[in-house]
RNA sequence: GGGCGAUUAGCUCAGUGGGAGAGCGCUUGCUUCACACGCAAGAGGUCGCUGGUUCGAUACCAGCAUCGCCCACCA
């Protein structure tokens, strides 16, 4: 038989539930709204797992709230990835010889606008492919017009409000990429290095001298001062002295500062670089000191200024270079003079650019910033309100990152939000030129206008005609353009058509659940909180799912460069995307990460093909009446069906009511194979084999309306598959997208079923495992017996004894033979009273041999017993137990301790 | 340095204050009339180590070890 080919069913199916209008949703549909937005992939390639994983959760979601009768709104998008599409783009100039600045900014924006038309058809094709169910109709682009209109909005209102401003500011220079970079956008890297010892002699008396440790000894021609600590006794004397700065004509001053200075670490003498060092920034604050910056925006020594003393033979020397080059001739210069004590190996962890890994250079320059705690409007405030208390706005799931959210929150500093990249939105600000003619004094080559903290901008919603102060109509636009991550977070409110206030907008914001892994939590998660309540009032999900990071099978970040990818379309190529969604979901377990391994995905495509062979069978088993009566009235083998899909549903529900994806995955999967067709399926064959008869009709209508239910069940973890089958059965309706999705009834479990089935399946086990121990065909077909003191069990088991007898392929069920030799016996308990033994006839067990194995077995199980049993009575006759123990429990170890005792006594009996 | 997480079967991982689980892999048998991407049966674990709490700990607490992640300026 073939087996299941899912290429032909996906392909029919996309495209039929998007013609159909499926996944549109209606903001004024009176159903519950239940909204999702798209965490927009970067268009800078194409899919991998993780967004695999990321968008089968949420389509996941979609599908079931959608079933369940809401209003099922997930929107998707790209996001246009500033730093890293320009990058992506850039490569490609390179490649063609070409490179941005010859293309110059208008002709280069246009490009990666081509490019970015080619990558999100092909991000919108693969999101199809994975059987997103997304309103397509309400695509996105963070850098599209609603968009672009949204960041201006949000810019002008922020700036009006006092909360964005300019500031001449230490900030992350990535020399390569010629921009700033926010701190979170820097990863640190154990670097290997050296630690120099440098002499700073005493203005007054050079024969004293402090000892300066540093690691960036050409950084000393911006140093601005020295410090030690006002406690230390070595140098407190010193402070307010100066020093003669090596290699330079200028003396600086030694101060006090007990926060940068740490007395154990180093000689306890601190060089002060303001321009060049975070904490020395903070440290020049507290003394008024002036920054002298040494770099240029390419990372090279910078021509020096008169004013700041360096010597000229040095200056010639080392002007222009890189910190590279320079830093051994300053070492060289250093110890020409000897001023150079000593120079050790030493390990300190360097920043890099997370696009580039080029060494980030703290770099002094003009930029703009979110001012997030604002004493009076706070945003990280608010958005620390948000997620605290008894009553939170927002929950994390699992709730661990709640802690990681705060903790990050409390520490924020202002948001760095400009770039000097070309790709983005550029900064709604303009300069009047004739106003700012001292700032706006140079002009790179490629024509971007240098912008100095003096200059004062001009912000509005739209470009303005002409200066307000001067009427000279010469504007100039700022040249920078926007982290990427500000337009992301207007996200959850501009793709629902804000800062129109739009039907889309007063339904499904807020909207309900946010679904994303934790690397970007702080990037954006924290940023949409902020701005959605600043601008919305209201925090914009209420409940944020952070999902695991996909690895590969070794525990190993995927990534190109290791060759270990796994690429979801040759996945869903090879397997499918119903086993490819469905091993996602299984694998979603809270925590930090998943390793996914080939075969996963190859156990599930089993799956598939399992459903697929059971649909096979429903519906060739289908043809002649169906009798639907109540469950109630149903035969034993089709209520315990029923019974048992209740609580797959409920279970199934409940899974994912809690986002335990994988919980409710499992849940499935275990009904489907162990349940519905390893047992199921048998035991309909029975009443089936007698076509006409009434309980034959029974069945089929059992075994088609269960499928139909299961099918339902399963629709949101395998969309495809599901659909197929659903529309061969007998249905109503156009599309199981669009029927309701299975509830719970809870009238409809059968505790008396599920108890006489669960007693069947044990008798048939024992039997079957007889046969395998002694080796006994299966084509020998043989008597089994069944011995069972209570007369109840006995009347259920005699009932079910030619559905035993077929299952477990034996000739006929005698219970209770007066008169027949049993051999082997396999005990099995039933119930708390009922006991019954199994036996396959003597003259089976003809070598001494098997009698020898069989006796092994028993007496491996008296041990066993034995065991449990003085374990159990140990604990029952522990006072303290007994004073002590819930009892349910008291009385659970009491009932296994008589079924264990009625145990031993039968395999001792029979022996 | 601070914080977080992990440690359970050969592998990848669930799980629980009261007799250790799944998938894959492995062993054995089976062309049983939906399915060999299958059916049936089986082997395999001192639940990282040491203490503590408890009548009872794989689970709760503390310490330790190993691994991983995040944050941090140690000049």
């Amino acid at each position: 038989t073939p087996a299941y080919d899912p290429a032909p069913v996906e392909a029919r199916w996309s495209s039929f539930w998007e013609r159909r209008g499926f996944f549109r949703a209606d903001p004024a549909a009176a159903a519950a709204p239940y909204g999702i937005v798209i965490p927009p992939p970067n268009i800078t390639g194409s899919l991998h797992l993780g967004h695999a994983l990321n968008n089968t959760l949420q389509d996941v979601l979609i599908r079931w709230r959608r079933m369940a009768g809401d209003a099922a709104l997930w929107i998707p998008g790209t996001d246009h990835a500033g730093i890293a599409t320009q990058n992506v783009v850039e490569r490609q100039l390179m490649a063609e010889g070409q490179s941005r600045e010859l293309l110059g900014r208008d002709a280069f924006v246009r490009r990666v606008w081509q490019w970015r038309n080619e990558s999100g058809r092909a991000i919108i094709a693969q999101l199809k492919r994975l059987g997103a169910s997304c309103d397509w109709s309400r695509e996105a682009f963070t850098m599209d017009e609603p968009r672009q209109a949204a960041v201006r909005e949000a810019f002008v209102r922020l700036f009006k409000d006092g909360l964005i401003y300019r500031g001449q500011r230490l900030i992350n220079w990535c020399p390569r990429c010629q921009t700033a970079l926010s701190d979170i956008e820097v990863e640190h890297e154990e670097t290997r290095g050296k630690m120099y010892y440098i002499k700073y002699p005493l203005a007054d008396d050079p024969d004293l001298f402090l000892t300066v440790a540093t690691t960036r000894p050409e950084t000393l021609l911006g140093d601005t001062a020295v410090a030690v600590h006002p406690d230390d006794p070595r140098y407190n004397e010193w402070i307010d002295k100066t020093v003669l700065l090596p290699l330079t004509s200028r003396r600086i001053p030694i101060v006090g500062d007990a926060i940068l200075v740490d007395r154990e670490f180093g000689t306890g003498a601190v060089k002060i670089t303001p321009a060049h060092d975070f904490n020395d920034e903070k440290a020049g604050q507290r003394h008024n000191l002036p920054k002298i910056s040494i770099l240029d925006e390419h990372g090279r020594i910078q021509p020096f200024l008169e004013e700041h003393g360096v010597d000229p033979a040095v200056r010639g020397d080392i002007t222009q270079l890189s910190v590279a080059e320079a830093r051994p001739r300053v070492e060289r210069w250093l110890r020409e003079r000897g001023q150079l004590l000593k120079v050790e190996d030493h390990t300190h962890p360097l920043g890099k650019c997370y696009r580039c890994r080029t060494v980030v250079e703290p770099y002094l320059s003009p930029q703009w910033f979110v001012r997030v705690n604002d004493p009076g409007k706070s945003l990280a405030k608010a958005a620390i309100d948000a997620v605290e208390g008894d009553q939170p706005a927002i929950r994390f799931i699992p709730e661990g990152w709640t802690n990681n959210y705060l903790g990050w929150m409390r520490q924020i500093e202002d948001w760095c939000i400009s770039r000097q990249i070309w790709w983005g939105h550029q900064i709604p600000a303009w300069y009047c030129q004739q106003c700012n003619q001292d700032a706006l004094l140079h002009t790179t080559p490629d024509g971007t206008p240098i912008v100095g903290i003096d200059a004062r901008p001009i912000v509005e919603l739209t470009p303005p005609e002409r200066c307000p102060v001067c009427g000279q109509s010469e504007l100039i636009q700022d040249p920078d353009v926007l982290d990427t991550w500000f337009s992301s977070a207007l996200w959850p409110f501009s793709t629902l058509g804000w800062p129109q206030e739009t039907d889309e907008l007063k339904t499904f914001y807020p909207t309900n659940t946010l679904v994303t892994s934790f690397d970007i939590i702080f990037f954006w998660v924290a940023r949409m909180i902020m701005f959605g309540l600043y601008f919305k009032k209201q925090a914009p999900f209420r409940t944020v799912y952070i999902h695991a990071l996909v690895r590969d099978a070794e525990g190993q970040k995927m990534s190109k460069s290791k060759g270990n990818v796994i690429d979801p379309l040759v996945m869903m190529d090879k397997y499918g995307t119903d086993a490819l969604r469905f091993t996602l979901a299984a694998m979603a377990s809270p925590g930090r990460d998943i390793r996914l391994a080939e075969e996963r995905i190859a156990g599930y495509r089993n799956f598939a093909n399992k459903l697929w062979n059971a649909a096979r069978f429903v519906l060739m088993n289908l043809d002649g009446p169906r009798d639907s009566r109540p469950a109630a009235e149903r035969s034993l083998y089709n209520r315990w069906i029923i019974s048992r899909l209740q609580r797959c549903i409920a279970d199934t529900q409940q899974a994912l009511a809690a986002y335990r994806f994988d919980e409710a995955a499992n849940h499935l999967y275990h009904f489907t194979w162990n349940e519905y067709c390893d047992w199921y399926i048998e035991f309909s064959k029975s009443s089936l084999n007698d076509t006409g008869s009434p309980a034959a009709a029974m069945t089929r209508a059992t075994l088609a309306e269960s499928f139909e239910t299961l099918l339902r069940l399963l629709h949101p973890f395998m969309p495809f598959i599901t659909e197929e089958l659903w529309q061969a059965f007998p249905h109503e309706g156009e599309s199981i997208m669009v029927t309701p999705y299975p509830a719970p009834l809870p009238g409809m479990t059968d505790d008396t079923a599920e108890q006489d089935v669960e007693m069947i399946q044990a008798i048939v086990t024992g039997f079957r495992d007889m046969r395998s121990v002694h080796g006994i065909a299966p084509s020998h077909k043989l008597p089994g017996f069944v011995i069972v003191t209570d007369p109840q069990a006995a009347r259920r088991v005699k009932a079910a004894a030619d559905m035993v007898a077929r299952l477990a392929r034996l000739s006929r069920i005698t219970v209770n033979p007066s008169d027949e030799p049993v051999h082997a016996a396999e005990g099995i308990l039933e119930g708390r009273d009922a006991r019954l033994l199994i036996a396959l006839p003597a003259e089976t067990m003809e070598l001494a041999q098997e009698h020898a194995k069989e006796a092994a077995r028993k007496e491996k199980r008296i041990k066993e017993l034995a065991a449990q049993i003085e374990r159990d009575e140990k604990t029952l006759a522990n006072a303290q137990f007994l004073a002590k123990a819930p009892p349910h429990e008291v009385e659970k170890i009491r009932a296994r301790h008589r079924e264990n005792q009625a145990e031993l006594k039968l395999m001792r009996e029979s022996s």
